[in-house]
DNA sequence: TATTGTTATACTCTATAACTATA
DNA sequence: TATAGTTATAGAGTATAACAATA
């Protein structure tokens, strides 16, 4: 029992973040040993980096998925988008209803099935996810250029490590 | 300039994610090549597993991060939180309301600057901030355990490069 | 009966802005 | 003047449940 299950806040060395320019310094308690809180850490502060180079265009990252898979499946329906994002049908059906509102995509209903709406964007659709592109290019520079090219495959395979159901 | 802030979406092999179990298997275009999806993703699988194991105890993984971060650090401030997390300091307040009225922490005003107040787990807090650690070490383990010790240290490091403003 | 989309509802997260009390 | 906390407000993400149309 003494290895099972045990996050108790024993001290150790790298008990500590946040002194990284000015900060409290916080003892982080057993945070540090928290997967999820780094992927959390890292996931916020990638975030602020792309709001601000995304402000112009007002998209979320989100959005910005999904304009990209329907652009690069045209008619690609709803619930393949849910599933592939692990989203709700409804919250799918929110977050297109907002695309949709700004005439970046539009649905078009399919012919040999009527209650699936196929989905497709728009010339401004086509316009916006091409300057979003270039956008976060530059955004994910920022963050790429810390790792070397075989640092940034492995990290990225680690992180697939955790998103894929089970290794296949 | 052929190779600066380039997204187009050439096929390679892995351009497709989503052939987990059954999925769509859409072409992903980009988005294989933005740290920040695989990032989001990982965050949701994460996220998803935490719901289920936490749903007892119903503590959003920031409720945690905030409860362990005053058991550990008993009369820290508000402010301290909301810079540490890269919260906003309105944000931080809704939080610390929630686990106030579940009364799993207290405000007491500073005795040196009234401005101030310092954050205390109850009894009640303690108590559930043990609860909470103990189902997240098994929480965490099923994705820990696809990773080896080596690979695990430095899989963390890597998140800890990604929210590190700078490496220091 | 099952699936796709839809609507209604509600809660959380998040940020902005303005305000109060204190320093 | 600056800081810590507070309130009001609003948009987005998320989920649940119920419903309509279609298969």
């Amino acid at each position: 029992m003494a290895d099972e299950g045990n996050l108790e806040a024993e001290k150790d060395p790298t008990s500590n973040i946040g002194n990284a320019s000015a900060g409290p310094s916080l003892d982080m308690g057993c945070l540090t040993r928290v997967l999820g809180f780094h992927l959390r850490m890292a996931n916020v502060a990638i975030f602020q980096d792309y709001q601000q180079t995304m402000a112009g265009l007002s998209l979320t990252p989100k959005q910005f998925t999904v304009l990209e898979l329907v652009g690069c499946n045209p008619g690609v329906v709803q619930i393949d988008i849910a599933e592939l994002l692990s989203m709700d049908k409804a919250t799918t059906m929110a977050l297109v209803d907002r695309l949709e509102a700004r005439s970046l995509l539009e649905r078009r209903p399919s012919r040999t099935d009527r209650r699936r709406k196929e989905l497709f964007l728009t010339e401004e659709g086509k316009k916006v996810l091409q300057e979003a592109r270039e956008l976060i290019a530059l955004h994910e520079k920022r963050f790429t250029s810390r790792f070397s090219e075989a640092e940034l495959k492995s990290f990225v395979e680690q992180l697939r490590r955790i998103y894929r159901p089970l290794p296949d």
